[in-house]
DNA sequence: ACGTAAGCGAGACGGTACGTCAGGTCTTAGG
DNA sequence: CCTAAGACCTGACGTACCGTCTCGCTTACGT
């Protein structure tokens, strides 16, 4: 039955030579019926330097699948929803980034923290991934869930250490944490959603209030 | 050779039965070469209903040229972006709708205000359309500008009011007030931006800790 | 999950380089709130084209709208899917090509007009765009009933015709005109569909028997 | 990182769950290295199931390898194109199906046969295959060619039977058997191709002509 | 008897095209 | 000069399949 197989031949004689003729900078296979890291890291990579270049309005799946050379498919294969997107990018850059300090006083931990974090969102595209992340999670509630209940408890790991050592050590009422928490948070949100996240000299004077320093 | 549009007929034929069957928000023609006030009215309140229906992810300015039963560049004339309408819209509702307090001391007072403030945002689209602008904001230099140089300052004056009251009368160190008064703002956006602006009765205790209530 | 795009003053910043680096052959606007007759025949033309280059299995509505440097959505509001394609474009380069002839016999007559209808088939891609349609309403109700409701009534007006001359020249049963009509119908479909539109000589004894010529 | 592809997990449970929750049409291993026939006829059977579930249109190798429980490079492997699946699907349905008939005469002959082998299309998936297999032919050389060369010659050697005891019993001319087996072909693609394959009536009268009957 | 070659299910991969939605621009026609 | 209307191009959306690839396994066959 030779010429049964014609069509198919044809086919892949003409794939072959697209694939040859092609520059095709990198072209990323499948390893198997298994996630290829490769694909995660060019995907993950050319979603921070969008983020980088274009900001949240300029980003989209689309051109991270342009400048990552991955399917549109495979992304959303992994990351269905742009805020699922973001949370892997924010996740990836942070990790690790900033110490937990240990200066003394709640205060002072607090602003040193602060600020280092605000180093971070100034200087890394991950910034970026959380102003994104809460757009999203405005007008989509699966994001805005991802962003209050899986997200948002993650990243505040740190700042309950902190919290936890104000009380044994300055003596804060425990019952107050939540409300210092949330104030702590809002003002972060508020600096980094209106682009302010410079230290102006305020935010030693800030923490001082939120962690109820009273010297 | 004329059925060979046949299909865009049957297209326009069902959108003009659509525009019949519509209430048809009464046609307005121009009235002259001066902008026209009941457009500008028809146009917020569209969008005021829709972001009430839909949310900011169902935001757009085709339906609300659509539910207005305006002309999409009427509505890009006099709103050049979707920001400039969610400021009209905010400031077209918010005017004079909560009052400002006077229970005695600055912590009541700001649980007051703030509680009346979410009462407002849960039960207005006004909510809906600050959430959409600060979304707006993270990738729209102009939205993000006009968030934070002309929205944020007018919508402050009430609080203004109280932080002066709270010096005068509870002995607030003036110093302090900027840091206190960002407090607040970050907690309420923090509140709002996660969709938490139900008094689960920790406001109090935050309030008094952002008034520096030492009782 | 709508995006939240850019200032619409940068967008109109990167359209305007875009439009001046590009060479675009040719920007078409709207011409007003009515169809652009230039836009519809860049799409027949560039539809035309590339059925031509690539046939039936390489026709992409996709294509067609980047060689007509049309807009996709343009191409569905007017021709809601492949087979309003086909139909149009083969409306467009039959009309009145074939003349309907009368040679004294119906035989003859068939045989002259079918021949004449191969021959524009060979030429010209609107045989591509019949066998396109066929191949379409094999898995489309929508658009086999195009075909057989109609696209083909309209096409066989002048059939009609050489059978009524053959019935009153001829003698030609009137009861067998359908059959016949179909057996001239599916004899024309099982060549082209088969790419077999060259004359084989077998054409004129075909037709007459078609014809019930018994000579 | 472990957490950060959350969804992608949660897509791949879901996967899990129905897999397990399906009644998985039995894990076929290999056999060792030869053809699993029992893999054949899976696939050949949900090939067919699914042309009579969806139509041409919604034939897809996925599916069928979805359905079958086959890998998709299986199917790639024995069947590289999908006509040649639907000449694999069409050669395993018809043979023998339908008896050649003795009735007398030539017109008998061809009617008993022709609605026979309607029936046969109107029962059996085969008849969905056909009109895939010529859909895929309009832009598939290969395809066509199968179709052409292969399969048509093949499947008409009833027709041959017919038409060579019409020689012999009812004095047809030998000169004209092509030209009527041809209108045969074509009258039957026809009506098959446009989902007209009930009889109505006008079968005989159009295999009298056919048959060149003068009663 | 055992290594190897082939078949197998699985599913990820880069792609192309789908059909839809909205964005912002443009022009008409009319008041 | 404003207004409603709606066509236009653009570009992104999220989905379905395409055909290829590799994995990890199973089994028969040749040495």
């Amino acid at each position: 039955m030779p010429d049964v197989h014609a069509a198919g031949e044809i086919r892949r004689t003409v794939a072959m030579r697209e694939r040859i003729m092609t520059p095709s900078p990198r072209r990323r296979a499948s390893i198997g019926s298994r996630r290829n890291p490769e694909t995660e890291s060019a995907v993950l990579d050319a979603a921070r330097e969008l983020l980088a270049d274009k900001g949240y309005a300029g980003f989209s799946i689309e051109e991270v699948a342009r400048r990552a050379g991955a399917g549109k498919p495979t992304i959303y294969r992994w990351w269905p929803t742009k805020a699922d997107l973001f949370v892997a990018l924010y996740g990836r850059e942070k990790t690790a980034a900033i110490p937990v300090p240990d200066l003394g006083n709640l205060a002072a931990d607090l602003a040193r923290y602060t600020l280092d974090l605000w180093a971070f969102w100034r200087t890394n595209p991950a910034g970026g991934a959380f102003r994104g992340l809460v757009a999203e999670a405005q007008g989509n509630e699966a994001a805005l869930s991802l962003l209050r209940d899986r997200f948002l408890p993650e990243r505040l790991e740190p700042l309950r250490i902190l919290f936890a050592r104000g009380v044994d050590r300055d003596g804060l009422a425990p019952a107050e944490v939540p409300a210092r928490l949330s104030l702590w948070i809002g003002f972060n949100w508020f600096r980094v959603l209106t682009g302010q996240v410079e230290d102006d000299g305020t935010v030693a004077a800030t923490m001082r209030i939120i962690a109820g320093d009273r010297s």
